[in-house]
DNA sequence: ATCTCCCGCCATATG
DNA sequence: CATATGGCGGGAGAT
């Protein structure tokens, strides 16, 4: 007897026909429901469903109740009526857990198809639904708010609303990234878990520098729901003030899990995060209280859609409650539009072709959508926080903030819109830019989650915006940064979508070290705190993936560095399967320019930023940008000091997985501007380039804060790409602690985390194993000198993951995590 | 005891 | 004004 899976229920016919029988008001008088389900009704099924998911449950009933009564259906249908006649009152357990906000949505979403015909749009009359899954209403708004948060439905009207199933779904989480991504939320993960590290060993943490300011400076925008071109919000609610809360926190909780790596997200830290957002200290139990149940909401309905799954982190601290994704891969942007339909397997692929485009000239041109756009409210409420950002950032303009309140003003509220544009466009308008500037920058070198499979023919990576961790982004928009105490500005390649982001010259914000969000302490964390990760039962898939990956990456750099300066075409790009697009370059500002969103959710057509690549940006741009007055609206295009390519070096810090900086120095300063490139990617310039002077780089680094002033690190030693031990590759259980414990340096383990996909290049490994109980280690960066002393980088020169003075040394944390 | 999270009061939004 | 929505948090079942 198989059980039902969604498979079946999703059918549409299925589905059709069973809708009816689903009407328990159909069902006979006897069977009242009962925990020993009876397998041919539907709510059987769900149960079932559920047990399956459950053992420990299912198994728990069926000797309990069904002990004996190994005949099933018969069987308890005769336990049932006797239970019933024995005691008449109902007493059937629906024991809480039937009445699930979970299996509800079991139920509901049992009734719709996971991608209805775009033909024939499917409606939803909440009161129909209510009545025929009998529930309170209020439960159903929990249910569809969540689902309005992926797009999955929409409101109409009052009580209506369309089904739009998974069809959006793609869309909407590359969108949710996107916007992730900008608000830093690695960094913020990292910050969390620092902190709370911090805490349990020393509590006296002396934590000074910038990293003391948590997220006082992230304090995040207010509610800001993430639309899509094609799903505005009708008329009802929604809209204006009231917030969407559950909306917004349940788009935000999924933020956390597309762009943190090992994709799981433990609720406290989510909690924390969300309410960090809101109001910054105000530790308030209660509401921390609150917001966990809130997202015990989220989290079941999105287990219900299957996005993700329950499963607990066990740190030295007991274990705790989390999350983990188990829904499609988002890929970064560009390539998205394709790659998505793919991966989703949608049954309908050709029927969203054809939606896509007209959402897209939908957001292009905001008149066709109506009134949609502007509404008093949102106009003031515009105007109130560009007035507050103001005000923060002028009165804090030499604090070490790294978002500015701006930030989140301008983020882009159809960030999808500019994930639409053909990748085409977008890579050419790149390349243009490029070339003008031949800027030796960037090569959004995806996160290694974005990198399926790691192409040997990768073309090197010459650097990466910075902050910016699983860089999604392939075009990155230089930004002028003062310097507080120098007063030396510098500028920074940034992907546009974080030039909006950085309005302050942040060391913090530079440090943004790797992609992998649990990684905690990023500076000088003494790590005494080795926690491991272990996951059991299966989903560890990712491990294995994720080594092979890495290696492929970081094995190849020599092969085939193209020279530099070669566009550095993000690596996903570098994939076959993206290369069959002919990659053009196009510019996402230029759409960003034009179009800018604000958090209130409407679309708000700006004029004075023309859209225009960066190249052409001007100097007085340039100057606009600058200052600091530079708002939300004013486009994050600069202007860029024109600077040879091969003024520029390059360091390869394998070991830190920072992100590359290009760091320019304002005219009248000399020297060549330090750049660090990503370990990820192959470093063309471990040989062909010559090597940064390593004055440069400590120039650099001692900016970043990784290190004190007065250290110094060899600069050579950082060049030297270190080559991945292959056994890491083969057991990821282990490979862990043995790089640590031989003080080698083990990159290619953190890249274990980066989530991913199961990419496999050259490698074979990497099955997955399923039931498996795996473990994961976590690396945390760690100094051995003592808290001060700033990590230190940690290279090896030949491969040899010797740990060479001022090493940046990488303990390992591993944790525990394990599905219920 | 802790983890989950259901229930439903009640403030707001909408029509 | 009647309803529809949807914050919010008490407190109880599940572990």
């Amino acid at each position: 007897l198989k059980t039902p899976l969604k498979e079946a229920a999703a059918s549409q016919l299925v589905l059709t026909e069973r809708q009816p029988d689903c009407q328990p008001l159909t069902t006979p008088p006897k069977p009242k429901e009962t925990p020993p389900a009876d397998p041919w009704t539907p709510t059987s099924n769900l149960k079932m469903l559920i047990s399956a998911a459950s053992p420990e449950i299912r198994s728990r009933e069926q000797r309990r109740q069904l002990s004996d009564c190994s005949s099933e259906v018969l069987q308890s249908k005769h336990c049932l009526q006797e239970h019933l006649l024995g005691d008449e009152y109902e007493k059937s357990q629906p024991s809480r857990k039937e009445k699930s906000l979970g299996l509800l949505c079991h139920k509901f979403l049992a009734r719709y198809p996971d991608y209805p015909s775009p033909s024939q749009k499917s409606y939803i009359c909440l009161d129909e639904v209510t009545e025929e899954l009998h529930v309170e209403r209020r439960r159903i708004y929990d249910i569809v708010n969540v689902l309005e948060s992926l797009h999955m439905v929409s409101r109409l009207a009052r009580n209506r609303y369309v089904w739009h199933g998974r069809h959006n779904l793609p869309q909407t989480l590359q969108a949710l990234k996107k916007v992730g991504e900008e608000n830093k939320y690695i960094q913020q993960i990292q910050t969390i878990k620092k902190r709370e590290y911090e805490h349990e060993f020393d509590p006296d943490s002396e934590r000074n520098e910038e990293m003391s300011s948590p997220f006082g400076s992230s304090e995040q925008s207010e509610m800001s729901f993430v639309e899509l071109p094609g799903v505005e919000f009708r008329a009802a609610s929604v809209n204006g003030r009231k917030y969407k809360s559950l909306r917004v926190m349940s788009q935000k909780f999924v933020m956390l899990f597309l762009v943190s790596t090992p994709q799981i997200v433990s609720l406290e830290v989510a909690a924390k995060i969300l309410i960090g957002e809101d109001q910054l200290e105000d530790l308030d139990k209660s509401k921390f209280k609150t917001k966990i149940r809130r997202l015990y909401d989220i989290a079941n309905v999105l287990s219900s859609l299957k996005l993700i799954k329950k499963v607990h982190v066990t740190e030295e601290r007991g274990r705790k409650p989390a999350f983990k994704w188990t829904g499609p891969e988002v890929f970064p942007n560009t390539q998205d539009t394709k790659l998505e339909a793919t991966s989703t397997a949608c049954p309908l692929p050709v029927s969203e072709s054809i939606p896509f485009k007209e959402q897209f000239s939908k957001a292009l041109f905001p008149s066709k959508g109506k009134q949609n756009f502007t509404r008093h409210s949102s106009l003031i409420k515009l105007v109130k926080s560009i007035e507050n950002d103001r005000r923060k950032i002028q009165s804090a303009p030499t604090s070490p903030v790294k978002i500015s309140a701006s930030t989140y003003q301008s983020l882009p509220v159809f960030p999808n819109t500019i994930a639409q544009f053909p990748a085409i466009t977008k890579h050419q308008l790149e390349g243009q830019s490029k070339t003008a500037e031949e800027v030796q920058m960037k090569c959004a070198l995806s996160s290694p989650e974005a990198v399926p499979k790691p192409e040997p023919s990768q073309q090197p990576a010459l650097s990466q915006p910075f902050g910016v961790c699983p860089a999604s982004h392939s075009s990155v928009s230089p930004v002028f940064l003062p310097h507080p105490q120098s007063g030396v500005s510098y500028a920074i390649y940034l992907h546009p979508s974080q030039a909006h982001t950085v309005t302050t010259y942040s060391p913090g914000f530079m440090l943004q070290p790797l992609p992998c969000a649990n990684v905690t302490g990023i500076k000088s964390n003494n790590s005494k705190l080795l926690n491991k990760i272990t996951t059991e039962e299966g989903d560890t898939q990712r491990g294995p993936d994720e080594l092979t990956k890495s290696l492929a990456a970081e094995e190849r750099p020599e092969m085939k560095s193209e020279t530099s300066s070669q566009r550095c075409l993000k690596r996903s790009q570098a994939l076959p399967e993206n290369n069959l697009i002919k990659r053009h370059k196009s510019d996402e500002e230029s759409l960003d320019t034009s179009l800018t969103f604000f958090p209130s959710g409407y679309l708000i057509p700006l004029t004075h930023c023309t859209h225009g690549n960066k190249a052409e940006c001007s100097t007085k741009e340039k100057a606009r940008v600058c200052s600091v007055q530079h708002t939300a609206y004013s486009s994050p295009i600069t202007g860029v000091i024109p600077m040879p390519a091969s003024e520029l070096k390059t360091v390869n810090i394998p070991a830190f997985h920072i992100t590359p900086l290009n760091i320019m120095l304002s005219p009248n300063s000399i020297a060549a501007a330090p750049v660090l490139s990503n370990s990820c990617l192959n470093s063309s310039s471990t040989s062909s380039g010559p090597n940064p002077s390593s004055s440069a780089l400590n120039f650099m680094l001692q900016h970043i804060g990784l290190i004190p002033a007065g250290v110094q690190v060899p600069a050579n030693p950082v060049l030297q790409h270190v080559s991945v031990s292959s056994q890491s590759e083969n057991n990821s259980h282990s490979s862990g602690s043995t790089n640590v414990q031989e003080g080698k340096v083990s990159y290619n383990v953190l890249e274990l985390h980066h989530g991913g996909l199961s990419g496999k290049c050259g490698a074979p490994s990497a099955p997955e194993e399923p039931q498996e109980p795996q473990a994961v280690t976590e690396n945390f960066f760690r100094t051995p000198g003592g808290p001060n002393t700033g990590p230190s980088l940690s290279a090896s020169s030949d491969g040899t993951h010797r740990t060479s003075q001022g090493a940046l040394y990488i303990p390992q944390r591993k944790l525990e995590v394990s599905e219920d």
